[in-house]
DNA sequence: CTGTATTTGTTCGTATGTATT
DNA sequence: AAATACATACGAACAAATACA
């Protein structure tokens, strides 16, 4: 899935990934997106990658983070 | 405020701006210092940067450093 | 009310790759 | 060649808040 060579580092892969996801309604509006947890699960990345991708949603303002509870889709 | 031109490298600027810093009570005994990433932002410098800083006031004696903590003066 | 699990927040440790001087 | 610097990545540990049984 994610490609560690590639000239995009991984935390814009995965980025690109779930912005296109909420795109294409896969994670509708209010709905949570995965937890860090989960994206280090699924993409097999750490933590601090994971994290570091949510953040760029956020700084597109495509989600929103709560402190334990998780990202939503604005 | 750091030069990266400077015959004294910026790591180096750092750590004497903040030995400064520690000798004028700005940061009192057994406080924490900046973390790296407020050193990062600060200086505008990278956080390796950031660490070599650190890594010289431990070195001399100005603060003791605690994994997932920080570093405190001493 | 109490304990446990979940989830994000914070911070240092370590390593790799690239670029510049 | 070596030192310096920056970006990126993964790991580990602990805190804090919330949710839930």
């Amino acid at each position: 899935m994610i490609d560690p060579t590639a000239r995009k580092p991984p935390y814009l892969q995965v980025a690109d990934i779930l912005a296109e996801r909420i795109k294409a309604g896969q994670y509708p509006k209010d709905s949570r997106i995965p937890t860090e947890s989960e994206l280090v699960e699924e993409f097999e990345i750490g933590r601090n990658t994971a994290r570091r991708a949510v953040e760029v949603l956020r700084e597109r303002g495509l989600v929103e983070t709560v402190p334990t509870r998780g990202s939503y889709v604005l």
